[in-house]
RNA sequence: GCACCGAUGGCGAAGUGGCUAACGCGCUGGUCUGCAAAACCAGUAUUCAUGGGUUCAAAUCCCAUUCGGUGCUCCA
């Protein structure tokens, strides 16, 4: 049996994704190009590249996972030199929130991460490579090009017909001397800014300049994984012409099979539209901080619906999806009280077999799932099963300990996953906090948010102490208006039997 | 313009020929509670964009139309 079988876009088909001829599955994802802060659709893509990882890590595959920097590229120069800034302390910046940005999601970091600009002697062996089988040639404002005419499979990830991309495609100002309009650059010569200074670039055998676009994903996939390797994952639009070119790059210079499986995620609407900043419909992860969004809830809402499906996101589902949470994480307390036996009130020994059963079934279609080209809402709805299930035994009694340390096992093989269990939020939103301050950017905080945060765990519990002794001596007025108060602040007490439970909205 | 993908309840979304169309959120009523919250129970789409067709049988297959998205140009 397969241990996961995912769309590939080369075959157009669903086919077993496994490690080839090595002990690790070899992966690569097209990183972010680090002129700004990542937006929500970025970290959609690097999401469902994490719950790829993360399954196959759960069903036993090693991985070995590169995710490339581009830190050199016309934004990050045009950026930089407005700025007034060398290209590298213009983005390192970015670079370091991005990292941070994926912690805060849970994202696993990749085994190997590359900076294209450290990589500029690869770049330039592999368009040596090309230009000695004559796919890469040297146009007079000294820029190289791939030759496409060459390359007979060229279009075949996209599905290309190479007359219609000749139709499309337009001629760009300052690359007037390719041989044909769809030949693309590996390197592009050096050019002077607009103030009249040069532009970052690289002495090198092929002249003063600075790589492709394309030239530094084949060349750093090469290098940390070999001439083929496994998966090469990215979003949509990364398909054409990133990934053709790629591919085309990689194939014409080894006579090798670039990536064996390729894996698009789709992209995301925002409110119903491309998310854009013109539509001001245009968010980064720090943006949703501030605003008094949890990043639990992002990272819930973003993988729950299927990859390969576009996904449309709003305020409403972002609010749902933290609701769904704390259902789930109130459902886990539950669980870990009954099984343990040091608790206040455990459940009583013994394993129900009818409860076991359920819990089985749900482990099963939870993974069979995912396993299927990563059904990520199937298998959180096999957990919601779980969870209906379970709790309609613990109120009824029939649920026994043994049954709450196996539906904990199951919650640790979805969290495993989903890695939303834990609630880091309130941290993290700090964390946001602090960061929006630095940048002098508190005015977009959420002042209900300040309110909320402002007041301490101590403090609440000091608050909630007050109002239990209120309560027993019945002056419910007052244990209501504390209650009441706290609420208004963004804090929500329980009163459970074992004792009062709060957290914040 | 050309090519490709999609349209399922109030919202998100699973399901790609055959049991009562998953699951989450929301809403309404009930149980529990001093009152709440949490949790549970019941209800909430006779129907899957629209029109036609194939079939004993269609949300699922085919054709057309409408709308949305993507690529052809920088983009996750």
């Amino acid at each position: 049996m397969a241990t996961l079988d995912l769309f590939n876009t080369l075959s157009g088909t669903v086919q077993p994704l496994s490690a080839v001829g090595a002990p690790e599955l070899r992966m690569y994802c097209c990183g972010p190009t680090v002129y700004d802060y990542g937006h929500i659709g970025n970290f959609r893509t690097f999401l469902h590249v994490d719950v790829l990882r993360r399954f196959l890590r759960q069903q036993g595959v090693a991985i070995r996972y590169v995710m490339n920097i581009t830190d050199v590229d016309d934004k990050i120069i045009r950026n930089a030199a407005s700025a007034g800034l060398p290209i590298a302390e213009y983005a390192r910046p970015f670079e370091t929130a991005f990292f941070e940005d994926l912690e805060a999601l849970g994202i696993e970091r990749p085994e190997i991460i590359a900076r294209a600009t450290e990589c500029i002697p690869e770049m330039v062996a592999l368009v040596e490579q090309l230009a000695a089988k004559e796919f890469a040639y040297q146009a007079e404002d000294g820029s190289w090009y791939f030759r496409v005419a060459r390359d007979e499979d060229y279009g075949k990830l996209a599905k290309k017909d190479l007359d219609q991309i000749e139709d499309g495609a337009r001629i760009e100002s300052g690359e007037f001397n390719k041989d044909a309009v769809r030949d693309f650059a590996l390197w592009k010569a050096v050019k002077a800014l607009p103030d009249g200074s040069k532009e970052a670039s690289w002495q090198t055998p092929l002249g003063d300049g600075r790589p492709g676009w394309h030239l530094e994903c084949s060349a750093m996939a090469s290098k940390f994984l070999g001439d083929t390797f496994d998966l090469h994952a990215g979003g949509e639009d990364l398909m054409f012409p990133h990934h053709e070119n790629e591919i085309a790059q990689s194939e014409s210079a080894t006579g090798k099979l670039f990536a064996r499986h390729w894996m698009h995620v789709r992209f995301l609407l925002v409110e119903g539209k491309k998310m854009s900043k013109s539509e001001g419909n245009f968010y980064t992860l720090r943006d949703l901080l501030l605003r008094g969004h949890r990043v639990s809830a992002l990272r819930f809402l973003l993988i729950s619906v299927p990859y390969r499906h576009q996904l449309n996101f709003t305020f409403e589902d972002l609010a749902a999806s933290a609701n769904a949470i704390d259902r789930l994480r109130t459902f886990h307390k539950r669980m870990v009280k009954g099984a343990d036996p040091k608790s206040i009130a455990p459940f009583a020994e013994g394993i129900n077999p009818a409860i076991e059963e359920g819990t089985t079934q749900a482990a099963e279609l939870y993974t069979a799932a995912l396993a299927n080209d990563l059904n990520t809402a199937e298998a959180r709805a096999a957990i919601f099963d779980l969870v209906r299930a379970a709790n309609t035994a613990t109120d009824q009694g029939t649920l026994l300990r043994g049954n709450a340390v196996q539906i904990l096992a199951v919650l640790d093989l979805f969290d495993g996953v989903f890695a939303v269990l834990k609630d880091r939020d309130a941290e993290l939103t700090r964390a946001a906090l602090v960061w929006a301050e630095k940048e002098n950017r508190l005015n977009e905080a959420d002042p209900a948010l300040l309110e909320t945060l402002a007041f301490s765990d101590a403090e609440i519990d000091a608050l909630v102490a007050e109002r239990t002794l209120a309560k027993k001596q019945r002056n419910f007025a007052r244990a209501d208006a504390i209650r009441n108060d706290l609420l208004g602040k963004g804090i929500l007490l329980e009163d459970a039997k074992d004792g009062v439970r709060w957290k914040r909205k």
